[in-house]
DNA sequence: CTGAAAGCGCTTACAG
DNA sequence: CTGAAAGCGCTTACAG
């Protein structure tokens, strides 16, 4: 590959007026111009990004950075909505994706750290995890621009996520609506602040009705699909089981239908099961599955336009919260008379 | 964030001496290490990346050329599950991933181009188009090093790809050992090789015993499985329709198998469907789809690390041909007697 | 409109 | 064991 100054060479200018041209400056006579053109073009010259960047100060690179193994990440239907959403609006920037994630939970902060303060990324959406806020604080002075998504450790980092209080309200609503009054809920450990946030919803719908969640059919999972199985025979197994099961993903739920299944139970019949988040998967069991909708897309989307706003000092950019929405489909009915 | 002159002043050494402590270099006096290290630790410095590479010629990047819009790439789980692979293999040697999809069609190559001229990355894993050929043409004389993910456009770069000649050859044995004659196929336009083997190999089986493609029973999605959907109604409303359709990906059979069942039939009892791939969902549809297992995550694993043998000149670095396995579930059996 | 010079923050021979 | 100097390939004031 040549240089800057292999090209000024041939086009017999200086590198400053190659550079010129490189960066649509003005200030360069039509002829030179055309001339330099035709030598890049012959040349098929591209110039060096490290170079460019150490004196521009930007790399055109956004970090993504998910504290999670890769395997937790392409196993998760909702985060890779929400990584397309991310690229969706990368591409559109035309920066590049730049995907970090930990080779063990435990180095997940110290790469982030790493990342953050080095040059190598603009900045970045970083998925939020337990510790962010220590995380947050090892940054140091001043680390590249970034964004959370889910909640935010401190005031000043801005936060994307989901109105997941508001959805596992919701949800809750609807199964007492129905007639439920023995609700199981499926949630998990360790737990993001967006489960939190779930499991008070969830509360407040109960209270609101003047039931309280009994702490005997509450049990964990980790969001995956055999975890919700195990949580469903735990369930199910109950003296006195549950007429519905609340699971907090959707992936936990298709293992809660999976438990009932096996169990010969039919689902919604003698079971009402209800998620969270509305996978691509929801519809394409039988029954389909009722759950929450959480927009993958548009919260990934959200988060990077947040940060694209944040590498401009001018901008002002504030955390958002993106609605749910509750998708009633086949897998909830009123409980049987028993 | 200091630079290196700065940890060397307050240090009370040379920018050189800091540069052989960073990269661990041998010739420092234990008492100037530890003092260096000390300094650097206290102030959380983190070198420039640009400036390292730039005289270091290296970037720690591994691309990841994914010519489709982002939307192509997230719908498809087996490239998914390639792009985990790959990932995995990056993170064992501490690579980050950097992934370029195409905004539009058009575009993909070009993009491609231009990355594999930059310095940006230290090379990159391809996935294989329609137009590899014209796209390696224009890559000129030094390009990173590149291994493509299919079938390779020219002798001199690294393939990988499973044994798709083989897997389609297999998959059509099984469905005429269980005495399907008619037998309806689902490809694909465009068409990657990938596809044109698989019906070769498909179409071998069939004259091994005797027996030609029906063209007529031939049509064509776009992997999707509304495109399946589509196909299997176009294929099921043959006045002489098939017993069978081998569907060339996961995606489209689901679409057969749903087609099917949208027009009162069953499955496999009055109609086999046989995919290729064996994702995930494979597993979660009732029948289970049979299938021919396509490693995702070890062609991803092995493209990359074929690419990082690439890497270090010394090294030769073959093609590989990924062998595929017929797994048999529930959506075929014999035909009806008729 | 054009270009010489300094600088971005590192590393790499090389001399001491 | 240590450091001064040149260089990686660009861009950015600045002078002409």
């Amino acid at each position: 590959m040549p240089t800057i100054d292999e090209i000024a060479k041939l086009a017999r200018v200086s590198p400053t007026t190659v550079s010129k041209v490189l960066n649509n400056r003005p200030y360069v006579s039509q002829a030179t111009r055309r001339r330099i053109e035709h030598v890049i073009a012959e040349t098929g010259f591209v110039p060096s990004q490290w170079a460019r960047l150490l004196s521009q100060r930007r790399s055109y690179i956004l970090g993504l950075l998910i504290p999670y193994t890769s395997d937790q990440l392409f196993a998760d239907p909702h985060l890779l909505e929400v990584m397309r959403g991310i690229e969706a609006a990368a591409n559109r920037y035309e920066y590049n994706l730049l995907l970090s994630t930990a080779r063990a939970p435990v180095e997940a902060a110290s790469a982030c750290t790493r990342l953050l303060r080095s040059d190598v990324i603009d900045g970045a959406v970083v998925v939020e995890t337990q510790d962010l806020r220590a995380f947050a604080e090892t940054l140091g002075d001043r680390p590249a621009p970034w964004v959370v998504l889910g909640y935010a450790p401190a005031g000043d980092v801005p936060a994307i996520h989901a109105d997941d209080y508001g959805g596992a309200r919701d949800a809750m609503h609807y199964l007492i609506n129905q007639g439920h009054r023995r609700i199981g809920v499926v949630s998990s450990t360790p737990r993001p602040f967006a489960l939190d946030e779930r499991m008070r919803g969830l509360q407040d719908a109960l209270q609101a009705v003047g039931l309280a969640l009994d702490p005997r059919l509450v049990v964990l999972g980790d969001f995956s699909t055999v975890s919700g199985e195990h949580a469903g025979h735990t369930l199910l197994a109950h003296p006195n089981p549950p007429t519905a099961i609340f699971a907090l993903n959707d992936r936990m739920a298709i293992g809660v239908v999976r438990a009932a299944t096996a169990r010969g139970m039919r689902v919604p019949e003698q079971l009402s099961v209800i998620g969270f988040d509305d996978i691509a998967l929801a519809t394409l069991l039988t029954p389909q599955l009722t759950t929450v909708r959480q927009p993958g897309y548009l919260l990934g989307e959200t988060a990077a336009e947040t940060l694209f706003a944040l590498l401009d000092p001018q901008l002002t950019t504030p955390s958002a919260i993106i609605p749910t929405e509750l998708i009633i489909r086949g897998s909830v009915q009123p409980p049987e008379r028993g």
